[in-house]
DNA sequence: AATAAAACATGACAATTGTCATGTTTTTGA
DNA sequence: TCAAAAACATGACAATTGTCATGTTTTATT
């Protein structure tokens, strides 16, 4: 019980970058001169509850990473109704897309949920640097392309199943994305409220609360924001395409 | 009445190309000898009514592009229901995401709406090509960031919007994709049933119907599938957004 | 032109989900 | 640690949308 994995300098000869670095995709790939020379263009942003990456509607100047913790992709419709569209965890990209090219600006707000810290480079640097290196272009089209196909399914989810089941997707989808066992089953690490995940499926806090306790009822989860378990998850996986 | 515009091939001097063959945007970025060599790798087929182009599950191994016509892009969950996520129209690239990488299957069914061509080619020389083309690779990029933003947005509005709205949307949207001028409103040149669109939108064929009964009746649309007419497409937009 | 097959249409009713009101519990921050 | 703010909870009722049944009109096919 007492023994604790070291701190693991010693496994990492690749020094110069901090911890954690080089466990990113798109960073993986880069030749260690050309990681060097991107890291050297980054800068790391910490952003705290509250706060926002960035807004809806402002100017994309600069594509990002996360590097740690999670982030929310948010849009809202003019009478003030929100939906989260994706959570994004460390390594994935973000402004990545179309809205870096022309002056576009911003389609949704980014914000932290919980403690954070981004990487950030100029749009025009991951420009040049995807020109330079063939191997981090057809990195970015992989992740696009997988970002486009999640979407996609997103939007299928909603546009066909029922409440239970849009709920139960995202709780299957956030286990296995972001779950740690534990003995009384899978803990999702990113703070979830009844609201968020209201947010995050389309209906309105008061029915994700009805079916999160219809859920805990049946035994499928237990908890709440802060301590989110997933007891059964075969079974809100087969809730979720019921 | 009786004059028509000529055959055009006297403005096209990059002769070689069939027609419209130069108006794809990720081939007219390339450079000639560039362009020759994907063409000489590319091949054109013909759907029509009741065929597949491939369907969901199917081994990926071609990227492709359309060419003349509209392609639909269709999930179906296990109960049977279905759902139409995009209408690719001429210039649109498909497949040219990630179920391409690794050996994945294709996540949705291609489908044609009525007669359509599109142009194909081993997904390995595809990834070649963009390798070996910065511009191209960037090009791609882009267009995956704009399909990304988009199936994003189809996602907000299948969370908050209601049935009314979704509609209207959808309408407007492809009034200002593919309408042509007409003196009684902009008539849509793909041929959409009222099955079509609530698959598009989410709901039912019954509901699909009696929104359009009252749009018709609210002098905003008129006609049916073969013939569909936008009479008033800043009310819809309108609509969309309220 | 005739016939079959889609597409369009409408009513009655049911189910799902939203809305609003109100109250309790938990979490957060001074 | 205490107060304020979120989050969670529940009931009653309303609105939206789905379901099923049935019939008409339009479109496609021989």
């Amino acid at each position: 019980m007492s023994k604790r994995p070291k701190k693991s300098s010693a496994e990492q000869p690749t020094s110069g970058l901090p911890l954690g670095l080089n466990q990113i995709p798109l960073l993986k790939i880069l030749s260690a001169q050309d990681r060097q020379q991107v890291l050297s263009e980054m800068t790391e942003t910490r952003y705290g509850k509250g706060q926002y990456i960035f807004r809806e509607g402002d100017p994309t100047e600069y594509f990002h990473i996360v590097k740690e913790g999670s982030v929310k992709c948010v849009k809202s419709s003019l009478d003030g109704k929100e939906c989260t569209l994706k959570v994004l965890m460390p390594g994935d990209l973000f402004c990545c897309d179309a809205s870096a090219f022309d002056g576009a600006s911003h389609p949704g707000t980014a914000q932290p949920m919980g403690d954070v810290s981004v990487l950030r480079m100029k749009k025009e640097a991951y420009f040049k640097m995807l020109r330079r290196n063939p191997d981090a272009a057809m990195e970015v089209i992989r992740y696009l392309g997988s970002r486009l196909n999640e979407a996609q399914e997103k939007a299928k989810v909603l546009a066909l199943d029922s409440a239970d089941q849009r709920l139960a997707s995202l709780l299957a989808s956030l286990a296995e994305r972001s779950g740690v066992r534990e003995p009384s089953g899978i803990r999702l690490t990113v703070r979830l409220t009844r609201q968020d995940m209201a947010n995050m499926v389309g209906v309105t806090t008061e029915t994700a609360i009805r079916i999160m306790a219809r859920f805990k009822k049946d035994r499928l989860v237990t908890g709440t924001a802060a301590r989110l378990v997933i007891r059964d998850l075969p079974r809100l996986k087969l809730l979720a395409s019921t």
